[in-house]
DNA sequence: AACGATCACGTGAACGTTCACGGAATGGGC
DNA sequence: GCCCATTCCGTGAACGTTCACGTGATCGTT
């Protein structure tokens, strides 16, 4: 293989004196001190602007770049955030991503995404690199808090959508038990009495979503048990139509489903469908989450929406908190935002 | 508030004294030096189990994260790429980005995302802040060849989808060319003769989709004009709305229309639905992306689809060719990615 | 002519970590 | 008793930048 060869030695005559221009080496082009090259890259003053024109034009000879490192090391400012979305290509996930970059944008944070694809090892891994290479993290954390704490010792910590299941870091939830009142008031309201549900998560570690569906049909005497709620193993459409199935299959009576989130419950209807059931006559469905997928669907969808923005707005502002006054979290921080229900055909 | 009060007081006092810990710090309160703490935290051997496990531990009773600016000053590894989407909520767009950051993260690579938001002004900032805090920059962008070499100067840059317009950085395309004969095949061997186009660019900048678009129009020798293609102002359903129903007012008579972007298709299909046409029998719709949406729309949407794994897999692959052979870019990188036809029920 | 002010620029020192050394113990072999 | 190997640990010196100073010039003022 003489090509290969080649290319190494081509590689290797220069990779030996391979060495990072450093801002001497544009000092001493310039025929000027390392202090005068600050000087004009950073556009402080005290410098002729003749002298200022020839540091630059030397810095693009050179291809200079400061090194970020040595950068930061100085100044002490720049914040570097970062974020554990547990996946992107759920819309959901990427309109809070939207909201945290934008917001974090604002102070002149940096944001290293990582998506831990809903996978517990992915998401300590990513923690740990995050503990590393960030100032704080937010994210959508499933692990234990102790979990957390090990991968992420010290380290400013919001997370988002956190279960019933308390946390002592920062937190910015969702007002689960406001959205399922206005849920089931809309519901009842029309008429049902077997509504079920399409949870997300398993039964083993129930989400707070179910537990206030539970609670709701509690208060309102329904005839209805905890075996009218399926849980979905994906937050998937497809998920959503397994889910739909088997919640069919058990109670053939069912008048109405929630489903866990807006995917889950675009799956139903299209279960509900294809089963022959029309949507919301013989069965109707709510989603949650308020994707703008919901209004392209057949029959657009009724979902309690989540405003993203502002979700990631209190994050941010919590984080910032944190920063500051960085002794105790304090456990100050557990905002939450309310969703609201937006009332489409599906239900 | 005397509460208030006190933790002013709390804060303000060791605030003078605020000085990040560092390894010193934990080497005195151990009892051994610099170099024994860096072992320590570092697994490295040549340590002592037990001096080990003094160390570690006085790390967490003071809370010490090592600082990364310094970390990576020495060890010259760690490599952070910049991503510059332009719409996050787009699903498109967020199918990229998953697939950079998962190929990233195979290399150990960070990145650092920026959501430019269609606009030009803001690109050039995320650049400006990326050529800083990255080694590499992977993004859709907008502006001009000069203008990224000003935003970005010397910087290993692989865009994504460039137009036709040539660039002189590294890129990875879309076979739009291909991507339109299979959809002309499919259309006239269906009949249709009179197809118009929904853009996504404005007209004083048409994209390399209209382009190869009216290439085979001649090709074919259909009797439409380019006037038979509108822009839409936005890459959203609803401005594909709005374009649907100009094109519906100008050509009635369209019996086939094929959009920028599978958002703007699925606009389509809303508008002709609402006008009363039935898609296909009166207008087929042709999308181009390949989105899961697409499956949920009615009529279910014919789509170019596109494989955006591979497509931030070979952005990656570049930018890697690129950082190691840091001569020239020398134009090697052109990669292009194929679409593929998925016939669905729209056209 | 002497003085202070302003301008343009240079010199050490720091930021916090890791690397290349070197050195002091300890243990075992003859 | 010596020698060598091994284990454990410490000491300067770097990495590349910016900050706090200091130093000559130049200019106008009294």
């Amino acid at each position: 293989m003489p090509g290969k060869h080649d290319e190494r030695q081509k590689l290797g005559s220069p990779r030996a004196a391979r060495r990072r221009t450093t801002i001497d080496d544009v000092a001493k082009l310039a025929g000027v001190s390392r202090q005068t090259v600050s000087r004009a890259i950073n556009d402080k003053g005290e410098i002729d602007p003749a002298t200022k024109e020839r540091v630059l034009e030397a810095t693009r000879t050179l291809g200079y770049r400061p090194s970020r490192f040595a950068q930061g090391m100085r100044r002490q400012d720049s914040v570097t955030l970062g974020l554990v979305i547990s996946d992107l290509s759920n819309p959901y996930f990427a309109e809070v991503a939207v909201a945290v970059l934008e917001v974090a944008e604002e102070r002149g944070w940096h944001v290293i995404v990582c998506d831990s694809r809903n996978d517990e090892g992915k998401e300590q891994e990513a923690l740990d690199v995050l503990s590393r290479q960030a100032d704080a993290i937010i994210g959508h954390c499933s692990s234990p808090d102790d979990m957390l704490a090990r991968h992420a010792p010290g380290m400013p910590l919001v997370l988002l959508e956190r279960g019933v299941d308390q946390t002592r870091f920062g937190s910015v939830g969702i007002d689960t038990e406001a959205g399922m009142q206005q849920a089931f008031a809309h519901l009842t309201g029309a008429g049902h009495r077997r509504i079920g549900m399409l949870d997300g998560a398993p039964d083993d570690r129930p989400s707070a979503r179910r537990e206030h569906f539970l609670a709701q049909v509690r208060l309102y005497d329904l005839p209805v048990g905890p075996d009218w709620v399926v849980s979905c193993d994906r937050h998937s459409v497809s998920a959503g139509e397994r889910g739909m199935d088997a919640l069919l299959d058990a109670h053939p009576d069912v008048t109405a489903v929630v489903g866990f989130n807006d995917l889950i419950a675009v799956g139903a209807i299209r279960t509900a469908r294809r089963r022959g059931l029309r949507v919301p006559d013989d069965v109707a469905v709510l989603g949650f989450d308020g994707l703008a997928l919901g209004e392209l669907v057949e029959p657009p969808l009724t979902t309690l929406s989540i405003d993203k923005r502002e979700l990631g707005r209190l994050a941010v502002e919590q984080v910032a908190a944190q920063l500051s006054a960085d002794e105790k979290p304090a456990a100050e921080g557990d905002a939450r935002v309310r969703p609201e229900l937006v009332l489409r055909a599906s239900a």
